[in-house]
DNA sequence: GAAATTATATTTGCATACAACTCGTGCGGT
DNA sequence: ACCGCACGAGTTGTATGCAAATATAATTTC
């Protein structure tokens, strides 16, 4: 990474909790963000520096990161280096996949909900999707509220029908997911009425109390997402570099000086 | 713990692999294997101490097997003293619910296999079935054997047919679920019949090359194994102590001299 | 004697130091 | 000029030390 590394302006950093609690949210916003480019090598002391602590709660920011899938480990084979996972169309496909299939088997909960929780979830989840809407018609577009508002509308069902541990994947997948989110939805030409006309399928599933009909509908818009994201990624991912490999160009080791 | 803490005779370690990454591994074995019971507090001294190697690395592996969820937070606000998870039926219904959505999710890309790969994948899981079914006759019964059978069966297909970052959520989620399944398999009375029925349906959707028969077949299989497993659990968890609150009996501090 | 308070022990959080390893680079030999 | 080898910079792996936090034990006070 260059001198002039991890532009967090506007960022929200949280204050509290631990330091490798800290500098794991941060460093998970910067890439879920783009601010530190997929493929760009992760140097545990530079990380330190910038944060101005040590090494020790860096590494585990790090390890968590990395098994959470945000970072890849490259080179060595006892060594472990680091570096941004790559945005690939493949792993779109098994994300989105695998978002689906969650959230999907979360939403069948709704059966079980008192016909009143589920109202007020329904209206809730329609407030959040007319915000969206209003959101995604102003210019310049307000990215980081678009985004904010896009992961609240999963969050919000999710939180409601998902146990402990489903909640702990989820909230380790929806920001890998969101790293994709970012790169489309800071597109110019980002839509966002497909993907708030099958929230209005979801919604509505969900008012009727059929646990299945809801999944059916979180798992096709997942599906239809994947389609539209993938597009947009291949784009990006095959016009500015004609590739020959899979993999990222690698990241010289050390920068000339 | 007491002092003669972490009985891992028998138990197969990795002698390869960094520290944390070693560490991680025996605990988890240990753990899996109710070698550390649910509840038991977790000290990083003595882990390393137990090792021979020292704190940092511990914590590397303690911080792993928490954000899995093996362990959990007990106590203090900024410190963060770990504990065994208890056991529970609730988990019960959620992981079961939630590795059936992922294996589920998973197999229906059977489809696009050719059908000649579908054949070896069939015959194979077939073959790993019977040998589950003899190993389960054989009395006393090695229960080592039978719960590496029971893994194989499902990590056959599930490495057949999911990607990368499916496959690293279900390896985090699959020892959790063994968790129960050891105390299931330990039992005397434990059944496997009705597990290896459900195999067949599955193994003979996957023959067939039908995703959504598959997922279906793989999704009653981990509900029908659920209700089992609960019935174990509950039978466990209320029979010895008559306890009032869901707490495990909190593990005092310090061990009295 | 009970409650409050101080003291003590245990344990985690983090920093620092050093060892080990990997890869690039230059030097010397052929 | 090319190959090999050794040295050295860069970076991760692990140990150790100290400070802060919190529970338990001891002690004082009413």
């Amino acid at each position: 990474m260059t001198s002039s590394a991890y532009d967090d302006s506007s960022i929200d950093s949280p204050v509290h909790g631990t330091l490798p609690e800290r500098t794991y949210q941060q460093l998970r916003n910067l890439i879920v963000r783009g601010r530190i480019a997929p493929g760009a090598r992760i140097v545990e002391d530079e990380v330190a520096l910038r944060f101005g602590i040590s090494r020790t709660p860096v590494r585990e920011a790090l390890a968590r990161l990395m098994q959470e899938g945000y970072l890849t480990p490259i080179a060595g084979n006892r060594r472990t280096e680091a570096a941004v996972a790559p945005l690939s169309a493949r792993s779109v496909q098994e994300l989105w996949g695998m978002i689906g299939a969650l959230e999907g088997h979360a939403v069948r909960a709704i059966s079980r909900l008192p016909a009143e929780q589920r109202e007020t979830l329904a209206s809730e989840l329609e407030q959040l999707n007319r915000e969206l809407r209003r959101a995604s018609a102003v210019r310049p577009r307000d990215h980081d509220r678009l985004f904010e508002l896009q992961a609240a509308f999963h969050q919000r069902f999710v939180d409601e029908t998902a146990g402990h541990h489903l909640l702990g994947v989820y909230e380790s997948l929806r920001p890998q997911v969101q790293r994709y989110e970012w790169v489309y939805g800071t597109r110019l030409d980002a839509e966002y009425e497909p993907s708030s006309n099958e929230h209005l399928r979801i919604i509505a599933a969900i008012r009727s109390g059929d646990g299945l009909k809801a999944r059916e509908a979180v798992e096709t818009h997942w599906e239809h997402a994947a389609v539209r994201t993938i597009t947009i990624i291949e784009g990006i991912n095959s016009a500015p570099k004609p590739r020959r490999t899979e993999r990222q160009k690698p990241v010289p080791r050390r920068r000339p000086r």
